[in-house]
DNA sequence: TTGCAGGGGTCAA
DNA sequence: TTGACCCCTGCA
């Protein structure tokens, strides 16, 4: 009990208990939602459920039950620094769900998904994810991020385990494509390392896209050899940079094209439909029709 | 066992 | 607008 240190923190009520900080009073959350709605790729289920992963260079582990979120291999101080804010759990999810459960497709998505939150990930390393992401498969791009991670991260220890952070961008920079292709990445090495040295230089400032509009902000990314549209968008969404874009991958235009326009429908057709029926929380909408899709594998 | 299609897209012609 | 593209897995 000595150990124990309470307090509480907009809204919610923190308990310190060793290396571990009980979150009191979450809703809307659920961690497989969170870890697997397609968002990030360096989080992994652990035999108890829970899931381990790295951000913002550090290792933790999280888990959930009823309205206790748990995070390991922290403090307080890193709490209110760094996991409130990439849980996103100033924003309230209820009344976003209640407004995009405007039919009943969009009601059967948010149910499905209920405990999804988009993550405000470091946008560097969510770029070079997505980059990586073109025409492969979610495992794939979770081992190359991870042997990207191993090759030139740096450890953090967690459970007496050693995990990578993702590189940075002067490492990814100063790469040889020898060392950056044993991470089997095939024909996007060349983009990765370009990329890195066009953000080095100061080609494209990713620190400056939150004050772009997000028309422009895509078009910035665009530069950037390996990304098109919808690389941009989610890099944009997934580090809580730009949240009315909608990614629209093949999954989100079989979704779409099924249930909403009862045939195929064209990229651009999604995409003002998107903008015009869900506003500015059409990325919230869209993380939730992709894991209603994926999962149920509509086609 | 071998062979082939296809995958969270992007690029170039 | 249409193929090619690294690499790998799943399935004939």
């Amino acid at each position: 009990m000595g150990d124990e240190n309470n307090m509480e923190y907009k809204g919610y009520e923190l308990i310190e208990d060793k290396d571990r900080v009980i979150i009191e009073g979450v809703g809307n959350f659920n961690p497989v939602h969170v870890f697997e709605c397609g968002q990030c790729f360096r989080w992994i289920k652990q035999k108890d459920g829970s899931y381990n992963g790295t951000a913002k260079g550090r290792a933790i582990n999280v888990s959930f039950n009823s309205d206790k979120l748990i995070i390991s291999n922290t403090t307080i101080e890193d709490f209110i620094n760094i996991w409130f804010e990439y849980f996103d759990l100033g924003r309230d999810y209820s009344s976003i769900k209640e407004k995009l459960k405007k039919d009943e497709i969009m009601r059967k998505a948010v149910d499905f998904g209920y405990g999804i939150r988009l993550l405000k990930q470091d946008i560097w390393e969510t770029l070079i994810s997505f980059i990586i992401s073109a025409n492969n498969r979610i495992p794939m791009i979770m081992r190359t991020v991870d042997t990207l991670s191993r090759t030139f991260g740096t450890a953090v220890h967690l459970d007496d385990k050693d995990y990578y952070t993702f590189p940075g961008t002067d490492i990814l920079a100063d790469a040889s494509m020898e060392r950056v292709q044993e991470s089997r990445c095939g024909f996007r090495c060349k983009y990765i390392i370009q990329a890195s040295q066009m953000v080095r230089n100061g080609d494209v400032s990713l620190g400056r896209l939150a004050q772009l509009d997000a028309g422009s902000a895509r078009e910035e990314l665009k530069k950037l050899p390996g990304v098109g549209g919808k690389v941009a968008d989610c890099t944009l969404l997934y580090s809580g940079t730009k949240y009315e874009v909608f990614p629209t991958d093949v999954w989100v235009k079989r979704v779409m094209g099924a249930l909403y326009f009862k045939r195929e429908a064209s990229h651009a057709e999604i995409q003002e439909f998107a903008k015009q029926y869900f506003g500015e929380l059409a990325g919230f909408a869209q993380q939730y029709l992709f894991y209603y899709a994926r999962e149920n594998k509509i086609r």
